[in-house]
DNA sequence: CGCCTTTGACCAGCGC
DNA sequence: GCGCTGGTCAAAGGCG
């Protein structure tokens, strides 16, 4: 994999956790030309936060099916797949990133082809939102005040660029070169891409979720030396994926 | 009891 | 063609 982190910096604004999505029409070298959406995540303060608060861990349900270990990478690969629904076939495949290991690698597979649980069961998991929304409001300064306010529904439309302080997502179109425009394209993207918002926001909730799967990762060498690294340091996690 | 995680085995794609 | 590597399957066990 050519995964892995630089250090570039970027005008985005800085945030204890960050992550960005690229999307994927063709990937993955070993396999076939598949749709892929590829979020890295900084594990910030938030995440603790995220964990301690307990909450829900996602709007999908994830069920984890393999765990490999990545050459080259001294953290492991899951690979979890979509419960919320029987015939879903969303995936998405976490990892830490190799260079960083207060980041994540997250990708995701496939779209899912039932409604974000979310949109079903709006009553049942808005408190979760509007802590993610708390959160979000913290420290945004891209996004507008009346954003994020309502129902969650609505931000699935939105731009994945303002639907969090903390989880800043850059996704990028390989087929695209104008990458200083990749907000914009991401909003096409994520009105075309199932995956879209419901998916964004799984990302800071899911965090705890990756966070107790890299709990134990953490045990791994290489880790413990890189968690004393500033976190200034990577202001900006993009990750080049080598075309295949 | 149902769902999830773990883990080894197997399969498929790619490079040499 | 072979080996390497990533991705998936499925059985077993654990947990709520």
């Amino acid at each position: 994999m050519a995964m892995d982190c630089n250090t570039n910096v970027s005008p985005q604004p800085e945030s204890e956790t960050s992550s960005e999505i690229k999307s994927e029409f063709q990937t993955s070298k070993k396999r076939k030309m598949v749709e892929k959406t590829v979020v890295t995540v900084r594990i910030g303060e938030n995440v603790g936060k995220l964990k301690n608060e307990g909450l829900p861990s996602d709007s999908w349900s994830w069920r984890k099916y393999g765990q490999k270990p990545i050459k080259g990478s001294p953290y492991p690969r899951g690979y979890y797949k979509c419960s919320t629904s029987k015939g879903c076939s969303a995936k998405k495949q976490v990892e830490r990133c190799r260079t960083d290991a207060s980041m994540l690698i997250i990708t995701y597979t496939s779209s899912h082809n039932h409604p974000c649980l979310t949109t079903i069961t709006t009553q049942d998991i808005s408190p979760t939102v509007k802590e993610e929304e708390h959160i979000e409001e913290q420290g945004n300064n891209n996004k507008t005040s009346d954003e994020g306010t309502n129902e969650e529904t609505f931000q699935y439309l939105q731009s994945p660029t303002q639907c969090s302080q903390d989880i800043i997502i850059e996704q990028e179109d390989p087929f695209k070169v104008n990458t200083e425009k990749s907000h914009d394209r991401m909003d096409l993207v994520l009105e075309e891409d199932p995956l879209c918002f419901a998916q964004l926001k799984n990302l800071s909730a899911s965090n705890s979720e990756e966070l107790d799967f890299f709990d134990e990762l953490e045990e791994l060498p290489m880790s413990s030396s890189f968690l004393h690294f500033p976190r200034s340091i990577f202001s900006d996690e993009r990750i080049p994926i080598a075309p295949s």
